[in-house]
DNA sequence: GTGAAAGCGCTAACAT
DNA sequence: ATGTTAGCGCTTTCAC
């Protein structure tokens, strides 16, 4: 039985070469250095041991790793899946592990995480904050690991931030809806702990206050599938109710599928419009309407910056605008 | 400016509180072994200075990580990504680290992660391998990286395997075809490569075979929505077609979009059933008739097996049967 | 209950 | 071109 039971060590394989432990290292990170006859009889070796080196021990010895840890706010969510592929898409051809870990909205899971993580010795962090208070992240910063914010602005400047203008995106929805002729428009948030819902509030109330309209807010706990559902009892309550805006497309979801089960119509009765545009809006009946903004591209702006591969301004500049993708679930009002 | 510029070493702390470095290690990892009073001024110290410890030589002096390494074939599908929540709803309140990666069903890129996770020094993988060559699997495991697989057998049973039984679930869906009275009934099928393909093609052939029927298949590329659209034009193309199998909603997401997009109607004219019961199948119109299993199951026993907290036997136990999901897009055939 | 010392596997000066 | 040596920050006997 040739295999070890245990890893095989640079000096095993130094042995085994008859080279010293200088030169395996040299052959694993400056091959031009050392003769091609010695390099040869040394990755020969390497195999024949199936050494793999340790990276506990080098990265101990050069003070720091290439990999880089990620905390989302939610994994399941779909999102959320685009940022992590987006994040993926530049760390995997540079060949740097990701840590990924999800918050789940939770601040004190956040704590948790951004201490294991830091432990880790990481590059650096990609973080999307669950609330406002960055201090842990600038601490950690100031302590030698990179920060990235993921769709979250540092007011103070200190931490580099890569974010979509959802201002911006619900201003968008919003007039929408008003172009249609609709008055009465509700809009079904998440808990404004997030500054996505923040934001998207904001814009949402710009755009009803210039044009003389009332907001209407109607909150849920998660962004969920689910709570878009349960909301709908409360949406129904609300009088002359002719459209509603949800903080994206999941909770459309639920909202959608609340209406149909007590035979509302959308968009008949009710015109919807989401958040998003998840990969299943298009398919819905009827098709969601909705705003796009690229995750994916979120994710690898937010990658680069990381890694020095692009600036903050450069990178947040290449990030579309978000777009109305109008399809069929918004109407004219009829009145 | 108190705030270093460096992580704070176990060494500083020791000197800040007046103790040795054996000390200070006492606290962290076996803290009743040292007098409260100590273990007091230790704690201050480690406060005052923001000391968190240096991962890499904790695990360079023990020789392995508490962390584990996953590798999932595409992190933007939801079925993975539940996976992930699945998994990390164990690793999560253990403390653990899971450091995540996408193979995307490349078998290359596979073989890169399974190296960098190795040299990682993890205490071990989880992993959805994307073909039949377990051999670099085994040798990991035979370095002492435990390995678990997530939803692959081990035909020779060196590698523990957590598992859906997908030939049920294509029997049950396939079944539920025939009942309907349906006989012409395309199976849109993955890269064989893959053997969730592999295994639902065999119960879909199984059924067919007994109920005397011509299997018929349309293979696409990746298993996603856009494959599933792309290949509409086949299906149309086979004669008599009145039902079809998608190898997962996704897919079945595609299919329907794209028999909308050309005026045929689901479930009048085709009925269509897909598998994996995502999120928004309910939500679709018609809502998607599918196979249910449990993807997060699946990652939380694979976790909990890797740890040892349960065995392969009664995790694969503990994993439900495939369900099917009834809802409406799939009706009777009509002659 | 606490300290002194050794060493995990690697890389990087420096010497040859 | 290759070898010698020192040491990264931690844990862990073994003394005291």
């Amino acid at each position: 039985m040739a295999e070890a039971n245990r890893r095989a060590t640079s000096r095993e394989v130094a042995d085994a070469a008859g080279v010293s432990q200088a030169t395996v290292s040299n052959v694993l990170n400056r091959p031009d250095v050392v003769a091609p006859e010695t390099r040869e009889r040394v990755t020969r070796a390497m195999e024949s041991l199936n050494f793999v080196v340790n990276r506990s021990a080098r990265e101990l010895r050069m003070g720091s790793s290439e990999a880089c840890g990620v905390i989302v706010l939610d994994i399941a969510n779909p999102f959320w899946a685009q940022v992590t592929s987006g994040i993926e898409s530049v760390t995997g051809p540079l060949e740097r592990a990701v840590l990924l870990a999800s918050s789940g909205e939770s601040t004190v899971k956040e704590r948790q995480l951004l201490h294991q993580l830091e432990a880790a010795g990481l590059l650096g962090l990609l973080v999307a904050p669950t609330g406002e208070h960055l201090d842990e992240l600038w601490r950690i910063q100031a302590r030698g690991t990179g920060v990235v914010l993921i769709d979250h602005d540092d007011a103070t400047g200190r931490l580099p931030a890569v974010a979509l203008d959802h201002v911006a995106g619900a201003r968008l929805a919003t007039n929408h809806l008003i172009a249609q002729g609709h008055r009465r428009i509700a809009m079904v948030n998440g808990s404004i702990q997030n500054h996505w819902c923040r934001d998207r509030r904001a814009g949402y109330e710009q755009v009803c206050r210039s044009a003389g309209i009332t907001p209407l807010e109607v909150a849920v706990d998660g962004m969920t599938v689910a709570s878009g559902f349960d909301c709908v009892s409360h949406l129904l309550a609300i009088d002359g109710l002719t459209a509603v805006f949800c903080v994206n497309d999941m909770v459309a979801l639920g909202v959608l599928k609340g209406l149909s089960e007590r035979g509302v119509g959308v968009p008949e009765e009710i015109s919807v419009i989401g958040y998003d545009d998840s990969e299943f809006s298009a398919m819905l009946s009827p098709a969601l309407t909705t705003v796009r903004q690229s995750a994916f591209a979120i994710g690898a702006a937010a990658a680069r910056v990381l890694f020095n591969i692009e600036s903050v301004e450069s990178a947040n500049r290449s990030l579309e605008a978000p777009v109305l993708v109008d399809r069929q679930s918004v109407v004219p009002a009829r009145y």
